[in-house]
RNA sequence: GCGGCUGUGGUGUAGGGGUUAACACGUCUGGUUGUGGCCCAGAAGAUCGUGGGUUCAAAUCCCACCAGUCGCCCCA
């Protein structure tokens, strides 16, 4: 029999990786929160009809089976949460956030779900760094979801990103658009791919996206959207490209930038980064001004974006770029078994309610005293309390500095002061 | 769902038909009685991804499957 192993597409996250982790999760809610943005945990499993509607029929049968969805026996069915924005607007309706002072903006953290075949940087499951504002209609809350996540790159030292911005336009103007681009390609269908063609019929946007050779001088010349936008959309877009500009962060207009999904309006963004393979956006988001409505409340606008907590990973590693040192003790209680090792137990666990890490040697029996010290040197270990029989006896502990120090003896006693003062130090 | 590449101790690799599968790192033990790093000695640890086939003989060649990986599709 084999041993069992992880599921296709799923990680186990390693200490040397989770140390990336905690730290993007640590900068990320720091940065939200002084955005003033407050944390919402939804669950991680929603009605399936939550994520059903409002993603338009264009990526109904496609996108919907690439969902975990589990049919109860109640005839309920239910589906592992494949986004974030979804059940954070439905919780904003549910919970009656739609009565608190608008706009609200709020923030989480955690796991998705997508039945896709895993590539660099894409994972059945991977994890979501997600940012909302829910109620507000202002270009400034586009810019404020954007500035979040640069805000959050750039503390964390990446480099060589760039912000691509497009437009995706509104009901009244989409519409409009898409039957232009329709028109241009079926005019050109001879020069798209089977692919494309097929595209064409059943997400015409989606062709921009499309990255068959020889395209981008025909997209280049085909009809661009920002330039058939609505009034209400076109001066939505100048607006935020003007509070760009006066930040002066640097973006790129990417009239090839599309999301598939309907709900999209206005405002679509992504963050792309090198090196990390194929899947190079380390954030995407938009405006869903329609979503809230699709799934039975109230209409309300909303803007937000998701960014992968993985490719966010993959791109530090691949800058060299390492997260701080995290905590570890820095004294480890050497001792000789018997009466030496509950005198080290009992000082172990008094150093602990005192606030100092320590770590105890582990031994069933005697144990020798280099193997100790090897662990020790191990652990990065700054000082070793030895507790032998003599210094039981004395009520002392005899004190070995790793980085080569005079060895000391201290009272029991004073072992707390005497650890707090040399910690303080060098650090 | 489709395609390319790859599967040898924990990790990274060598071996590309012939008796006990090699090396490095890592792990553990020891180098006198209670003292780390470096060094030295030793040990543990691999059904060579799985199953079939070819052959006197397969880690090695062939097929299938599985897994990983990269890309396509899709991308909320």
């Amino acid at each position: 029999m084999t041993a069992i192993q992880r599921p296709k597409g799923m990680q186990d996250v390693l200490p040397d990786d989770r140390r990336y982790w905690d730290w993007i999760i640590e900068t990320g809610t720091a940065v939200a929160q002084q955005y003033g943005f407050q944390r919402l945990d939804v669950p991680i499993i929603e009605f399936t009809p939550l994520f059903a509607r409002g993603m338009g029929e264009a990526s109904d049968v496609f996108v919907q089976k690439e969902m975990y969805t589990i049919e109860e026996d109640d005839g309920e069915s239910i589906t592992l949460r494949p986004e974030f924005t979804a059940g954070l607007v439905r919780a904003y309706i549910e919970n009656g956030l739609t009565n608190w002072p608008q706009p609200v903006k709020l923030f989480s953290i955690g796991p998705i779900f997508r039945r896709e075949r895993p590539q660099a940087g894409r994972y059945r499951q991977h994890s979501q760094f997600d940012v909302e504002i829910m109620g507000e209609t202002d270009p400034a809350a586009d810019l404020e979801v954007m500035m979040i996540a640069m805000n959050l790159y750039r503390n964390l030292g990446y480099k060589g990103l760039t912000f691509q911005l497009n437009s995706t336009g509104c009901p009244v103007c989409k519409p409009v658009y898409i039957a232009k681009l329709k028109e241009y390609l079926a005019d050109h269908l001879d020069k798209l791919a089977a692919i494309d063609q097929e595209r064409m019929i059943r997400n015409p946007l989606r062709v921009l996206d499309s990255k068959e050779p020889g395209m981008d001088e025909l997209l280049a010349n085909a009809p661009h959207i920002v330039d058939h936008l609505c009034a209400d959309c076109e001066s939505h877009f100048a607006n935020l490209r003007g509070l760009l500009d006066a930040l002066e962060q640097s973006y790129t207009i990417n009239f090839r930038l599309v999301r598939g999904i309907d709900y999209y309006t206005k405002t679509v963004f992504e963050v792309w980064a090198e090196g990390i393979g194929a899947q190079a956006a380390v954030c995407g988001g938009g405006r869903y001004d329609g979503l809230a409505e699709a799934i039975g409340g109230p209409s309300t606008p909303g803007v937000g974006f998701g960014s992968g907590i993985e490719r966010i990973v993959l791109g530090l590693q691949e800058q060299g770029i390492e997260p701080p040192d995290t905590p570890q003790p820095q004294v480890l209680l050497a001792h000789f078994g018997g009466a030496t090792k509950t005198a080290a137990v009992k000082l172990t666990y008094l150093l602990r309610d005192a606030g100092i890490g320590a770590r105890l040697a582990f031994a069933r029996e005697r144990r020798s005293m280099k193997s100790q010290m090897r662990e020790a040197n191990k652990y990065a270990i700054r000082f070793v309390l030895i507790l032998g029989e003599s210094e039981v006896e004395k009520g002392v502990v005899t004190i070995r500095p790793l980085d080569g120090g005079e060895q000391v003896e201290i009272l029991q006693t004073e072992l707390i002061t005497w650890l707090n003062e040399q910690l303080t130090m060098n650090n």
